[in-house]
DNA sequence: CGCTATGTTCGGTGGTACCGAACCGAGAGG
DNA sequence: CCTCTCGGTTCGGTACCACCGAACATAGCG
């Protein structure tokens, strides 16, 4: 509805989303910046490109971006000023990674569950039913999948989103499909509330979790959920491959074996999780 | 020299470092309270402490705290809310490290060097001499070493920066190490001039650096510059092992992989970045 | 040689980021 | 059970600063 408004009509603030009170505009302002920035081609973004995506002056666009860049946020490249994302978020993200305490235990795991399976292995966490990964790991040799971190994905479409749902109640699935709608992706996708919940009803008995190109044509997925001390779904374990390298007696074999790491990390989550010394 | 300073006794605003003009103070004030994050224990920190740490109000810590929490670079953990670094970091650090073109190219190339070898790889740009990671392969089955990406490493100590100094006439070394002063890691560091520069002259003839316990006692690193299309050095590779796993023998087969491994990445910087065919 | 488009610099001003103080809610301790 | 304390949250008011518009500098182009 207020999807082509030339001009700001009713908020020429810049403020766009939701300014649930106590919110630092300078700041939200910076982070809209950073949000440009990444989705940005990979050569950057220049001032006066930044001041049109951010619907700002230039002024104020070139004194974002300064403060951002002497923080190393943002790295200007050489050609009249173009703007990178900086290394500084390399490190950050880096540290955020490492602050998921999923990622440290998950790392062995994950190692060998490509190596046995061959197949780009990830981890996504829970959030709040959608799957966010947050590491992977490339099988040696197979080709790379544009599998990019930090964003939730879409929950029906994946086998870790799958596996997590499978952990719901009927009714917590019911409620959740209906804030995040069941887009199609395939003509494989599942796209109603029935045959998802009939899905995940064979995901439950079998233990593990299966997206047969319903997400992108060609790629089949095979996740299992674990789960943490209090014994709710923390997150997923998922391996990625090739359909078509994939024979279909194989995918048992395979499910088992990402079932099995699920437990793995389920186990590490439940018992001792200090690995050094702390016998208390 | 300005190390022990407990109180900021000339400027109570909070604005430490420079403000060379033209800084936005709130985006300034945001980036602290992230660092201050970065590099707190595991568990997170309160408000308070992001107030007292950023020498400021409560209130105000509060504000910065909730609008970034809000874009995802703040995650709130339960009790008595606690601030982690949040998923949107994960995200735009992944972004940030493929919008350096060199993670793209470097991959299969550090995957191939790591399986020949079985030995920890990683690659740095250089950013004024000082190696910066970027991304690290580690070596299937090895023990995990502690190498944080986006940060800026001691040059003088560390393989890559010794593979990218080398590259530097004596004079641009000699000027690199008055603002970086050689602090030893360990006996073996190597901390003055002539002794840097001896060692860069090896380097030079060998094309392969060596890190022989210098900055960790125990850890040996073998790296090699690469270059891009104007010749200049644009970082360099390395692997890392223990020092008692490696026979000295080895160490020259090594040296000629990383180097090997280094001249395909300039090869790909120079000419055709297409990795598909290349029959030469 | 203009002309355009860009990055950069510079006052002035309205909005807002900041602070202090007050309000809650949870534990600890008496 | 009450009190005390500490930390999180909320609220007004004001000094300040983030923002803007306009001007300057510079480069590319017709």
């Amino acid at each position: 509805m207020a999807a082509l408004a030339g001009t700001p009509p009713s908020n020429a603030t810049g403020l766009d989303s939701v300014a649930p009170r106590y919110t630092v505009g300078s700041v939200a302002k910076a982070t809209r910046l950073l949000d440009l920035v990444s989705d940005a081609p990979l050569d950057g973004l220049t001032v006066t490109e930044l001041a049109r995506g951010l619907q700002t002056s230039k002024s104020t666009a070139f004194a974002l971006a300064r403060t951002l860049a002497d923080r190393g946020y943002l790295r200007p490249v050489d050609p009249g000023p173009r703007y990178q994302l900086g290394l500084t978020l390399v490190r950050l993200g880096d540290v955020a990674a490492n602050q998921q305490p999923l990622r440290q235990l998950c790392q062995p795991i994950l190692h060998n569950l490509s190596t046995s399976t061959a197949l780009t292995t990830r981890v996504a966490i829970n959030d709040g039913g959608q799957p966010v990964f947050i590491e992977r790991v490339d099988a040696p040799g197979t080709i790379r999948f544009h599998t990019p971190l930090g964003i939730p994905e879409l929950a029906h479409v994946s086998s870790a989103g799958k596996a997590i749902l499978s952990t719901f109640t009927d009714e917590q699935v019911k409620e959740f499909v209906t804030v995040h709608e069941m887009v199609r992706r395939t003509p494989k996708t599942i796209v109603t509330l029935e045959d998802l919940l009939a899905d995940l009803t064979i995901t439950r008995r079998r233990n593990y979790a299966v997206d047969d190109e319903e997400d992108v044509e060609g790629v089949f997925c095979i996740g299992a959920a674990f789960f943490d001390h209090t014994g709710t779904c923390a997150g997923a374990v998922s391996a990625t491959g090739i359909k078509r390298d994939l024979a279909p007696r194989e995918v048992d074999d395979i499910g088992r074996a990402v079932a099995a790491a699920a437990g793995q990390v389920t186990a590490l989550l439940r018992g001792t999780p200090p690995p050094a010394t702390d016998p208390r």
